[in-house]
DNA sequence: TAGATTGTTAATCGATTAACAATC
DNA sequence: TAGATTGTTAATCGATTAACAATC
């Protein structure tokens, strides 16, 4: 593991190089160039971001499928699972803990929250959704690290601050806002309508 | 306009600064620092973002809110209705059909494509979901340019290329694959398991 | 006028691309 | 050995930051 930064673009590429690997027969071996054809980069990109934690490849031949995938998965961290809190079981919210892509990839949401007495109380996919009140406790009693935020804008501040509180690392935030927070939580936005709006402008 | 390329992080950037001026008084006037403080960047990113598009403050004064907020709206071709085509009407895409917020920020979903046979006919939200089969004549028909994608990741790439064939100029995908797609063509990718992935290895 | 803040240029930083010696 | 492809260094490109003259 490097000490230096590594960018958190290569970072991301790494997760789709794995997403491609997946997909190879185990036993095959591939070069630099094949991958990158796989995922719109180039050759250089891919043997780059690679160079950042070690030489995986032969000189001359290439990467094998198996190793590589192992090694990548390694330098993720994904040879474990995850545990996830859901703050905000509206409608988006709901939409995350049915999809079972989450789990599949090893990110299991496992404690529900929500500030509506109305839900407070139900069960959803076997899960209680508890009082956000509760967040700090149950969120550092689990043991969670990661959360992903699905309530309105108002709301994100106040949970993303329980949620530190509780132990989480970690937030994959979905409420269209700007939130505060020290740089030891590493925050990933997920904003629908900046993306649109992006969209917006190079259609003009 | 600038005939030069404008960042897409710079975009972006816009997107979030009128979302800020957005719950500002239209009368105040504020400065590229306070703006800046409001987001969490810098007032020399402010003052750089706003320079690609011509001159909206005063010098030792700062930027009416009001005048600000009209031209960025212009710049991202916010002042009209982009009407959307949404391919995939499982969980997620449900999701994103009944969320108010798409059409509060005016790009209302006006079309609903499926593959499923027992979901085609179905009515959701007013609107009726037609095979996919149907999306170039639709989406021409109808005159859209912006596609929400999705459809699990098999179907993805299909789906694009009716898009495209129907005159879609820009789509934003929710399926986790890699889509090959023209340079006219504006994709943005919003890549949950990614996103934690990305998460997974600053955690680790 | 003095103080404040813009618009813009120059300096810095960081990531991508090109190129190639080393290696199988 | 000849051909192919890695790992890595140097060159290039592009975005961010710093700094300041111009302006209200």
């Amino acid at each position: 593991m490097p000490q230096f930064k590594v960018p958190d673009v290569a970072i991301q590429r790494l997760s789709i190089y794995l997403r491609a690997l997946r997909k190879l027969e185990e036993n095959r071996i591939l070069s630099s160039l094949k991958l990158a054809e796989l995922i719109g980069t180039s050759d250089g990109q891919v043997r780059k971001d690679l160079a950042y934690f070690g030489e995986f490849g032969i000189p001359g031949q290439g990467y094998q499928v198996k190793k590589l995938r192992r090694e990548i998965t390694r330098i993720l961290g994904l040879d474990r699972t995850w545990k996830v809190a859901l703050a905000g079981v509206g409608k988006l919210g709901s939409a995350l803990l049915v999809y079972p892509g989450l789990r599949e990839s090893g990110f299991p949401i496992r404690v529900l929250f929500d500030n509506d007495p109305a839900k407070i109380g139900k069960v959803r996919e076997g899960l209680r959704i508890q009082s956000s009140e509760t967040i700090p406790q149950v969120v550092s009693q689990e043991e969670i690290k990661i959360g992903i935020i699905t309530t309105p804008a108002e709301a994100a501040q106040k949970v993303t601050n329980q949620l530190i509180k509780g132990g989480v690392r970690g937030i994959l935030n979905f409420a269209p806002t700007i939130i505060v927070h020290p740089s030891e939580l590493k925050l990933k936005n997920v904003d629908l309508s900046t993306n649109l709006e992006t969209l917006s402008y190079f259609l003009k």
